[in-house]
DNA sequence: CCATTAAATTCAA
DNA sequence: TTGAATTTAATGG
């Protein structure tokens, strides 16, 4: 992984509309409370980290020292199930934070975190967050409500993986994809392997192939190598509703 | 799960 | 930019 010497201007552009001009999100953390992040000098000298594309940068059971913000590019979250299979816990893009689950008083990262493409990295050591959170209610308050957040999406997943079908968590996970990355010209802005698919859907590879090609025959979905497209989200919403598809993250 | 073939991606010239 | 080498997808046992 290598450490630049930020000669990268940190920016806070912002749209017209208010949101992060990075993510697009009202509810963007770096964005929101950019002042509180970056206003030290320490914090405006404190390196990016660049790591490429297949690089973890967060092994688990490694002791955990703070956690980070993805400045650019996206990152999957794994952690290492019993027979070795990695289980994909979620993907993460631009302003997410990794590492947070050990934050608070877990001594050992729970979870590994890999680049998914070239991405750079805002490290903050633990105590200077848990000064930030001390001094400002109101950023304490948003990360509360993305704690808070996070913690219904696991649970809903957990739900998934028992309950639905293989075809239903294939579908789940392609939406995931959608509603999280959006496509571009008529694919899903993110190529994943079919073998991550499985590993996010909790199945395995073959599984997702032939489900694939099940749904391309129906003419749900298009496939070119790994550019997915999705023809038509609400059938596809349809299948899995009396599930409960209600997950905005 | 594994083996085979087809298809796609990477890489170096 | 091409095509050979490597990786990934698809299918059937």
């Amino acid at each position: 992984m290598l450490v630049s010497t930020s000669n990268d201007p940190f920016e806070n552009k912002t749209s017209l509309d208010g949101t992060c001009g990075v993510c697009g999100s009202h509810n963007c953390l770096i964005h929101n409370f950019y002042d509180v992040l970056f206003n030290s000098k320490e914090a405006r000298n404190n390196p990016i980290l660049k790591c490429q594309k297949g690089q973890q940068f967060i092994i688990e059971g490694a002791p955990v020292n703070g956690l980070y913000f993805i400045k650019s590019g996206t990152v999957k979250v794994i952690r290492t199930g019993i027979n070795g299979r990695e289980q994909i816990v979620r993907f993460a893009k631009a302003c997410e934070i990794v590492g947070h689950r050990g934050f608070g008083t877990q001594e050992y990262y729970s979870i590994g975190a890999i680049a998914l493409q070239d991405t750079e990295l805002y490290y903050f050591a633990k105590e200077k967050l848990q000064n930030y959170l001390l001094e400002n209610p109101k950023f304490a308050y948003s990360m509360m409500l993305f704690y808070a957040n996070e913690l219904n999406r696991s649970e809903n997943k957990v739900k998934s993986i028992s309950q639905m079908t293989v075809r239903e968590r294939v579908i789940d996970s392609l939406l995931y994809i959608n509603r999280k990355f959006g496509d571009l010209r008529g694919f899903l802005n993110l190529p994943l392997s079919r073998r991550e698919y499985a590993d996010y859907a909790g199945t395995t590879e073959e599984q997702v192939i032939r489900v694939f090609s099940i749904l391309k025959k129906e003419g749900l979905i298009s496939a070119k190598g790994k550019k997915i497209g999705i023809t038509d989200v609400q059938l596809l919403k349809n299948e899995i509703s009396e599930h409960n598809y209600f997950l905005d993250t």
